[in-house]
DNA sequence: AATAAATACAACCGCTCTTCT
DNA sequence: AAGAAGAGCGGTTGTATTTAT
């Protein structure tokens, strides 16, 4: 690590009290200096921005403000069921990865995910008591809720044409969801969760799952989880149902503008390229 | 209507990684 | 090659808002 070189935090406190920096929340005038700042001269550099414009904040501070809020391509509002399965799916592959999580999130930022999983999520591991990281919540979250999740999103959308269609590609080997015997839906187990701390390639290793031969043993694995799942919420006394309808009861299902079936296509290929 | 508790979210902090000189 | 500065990330905290009593 290279950490603090010759700026111990100590210095760099002295340093910000006798610059004056301001903390706390902005002001419309700072968003506008900031927002005519960064449009006319580009995004980088924020230590500058800092000093051209005359703002008492920090670079850093520019920064966060800059894209957790005043970006244009910031979308603001309740996140989509869609968006809660995406967050969902995608924080069982790679964690607390929020940026990354972020990037499949058109206009989300991580900070905005991140608060989601800590506010809706941690909550309801907190109300089954356990961890957030046990098995016993992950097979809860993997194998109940998110198929009702998806349910959900089925019945709500009428058309032929669902957000497992949109999620799973058309072929091996990137797949996310799959429909199961009994019509519902049901979440690949087979993507499995990982730490790994690689990025782009070995992230695309690891989406190579899943052959057509494992379906059998798929179903097995998910009709025991499942189960392992309900088990949990009835020990704890939770009306399965109601909890789902607690935790995702604000959200809508996206139908139209910037989600669309295209968008989440293109992204995909984007992100995995011609394989998916 | 007042107040306490809970919730949601914006912002900060410490650390690490990347880029520049 | 090495050090400094900039940028980015994840965790945490502070505060405004909402809900319950």
């Amino acid at each position: 690590m290279r950490g603090f070189r010759c700026g111990e935090p100590q210095k760099i406190k002295e340093e910000e009290e006798e610059m004056d920096v301001r903390k706390g929340p902005w002001t419309a005038e700072e968003d506008s200096v900031l927002f005519n700042y960064v449009n006319c001269h580009g995004e980088g550099r924020w230590n500058a921005v800092a000093r051209c414009t005359g703002l008492k904040r920090t670079g850093k501070s520019c920064r966060l403000r800059w894209l957790n809020y005043l970006r244009p391509s910031v979308r603001r509002g309740n996140i989509t069921l869609q968006e809660q399965l995406l967050i969902l799916e995608l924080h069982f592959r790679w964690g607390n990865r929020w940026s990354k999580i972020a990037q499949y999130l058109p206009g989300r930022t991580d900070n905005e995910i991140k608060n989601y999983w800590r506010t809706r999520v941690q909550k309801q591991a907190k109300q089954l008591n356990c961890d957030v990281n046990s098995k016993q919540f992950r097979d809860a979250m993997r194998y109940v809720w998110m198929p009702r999740l998806l349910e959900r999103i089925q019945a709500s959308t009428d058309s032929t044409t669902t957000i497992v269609d949109v999620i799973q590609p058309p072929h091996p080997p990137l797949e996310l969801t799959q429909s199961s015997p009994s019509g519902s839906s049901w979440v690949n187990p087979h993507v499995a969760p990982t730490t790994s701390s690689s990025d782009s390639i070995s992230d695309q290793v690891q989406l190579q799952v899943s052959p057509v031969s494992d379906m059998t043993e798929n179903f097995n694995m998910v009709d025991k989880s499942e189960e392992d799942g309900m088990m949990m919420l009835m020990e704890h006394g939770c009306d399965g149902e109601a909890m789902i309808n607690e935790w995702i009861g604000g959200g809508e299902v996206l139908e139209n503008g910037l989600w669309n079936e295209e968008d989440m296509w293109t992204l995909l290929q984007q992100q995995f390229g011609d394989d998916v």
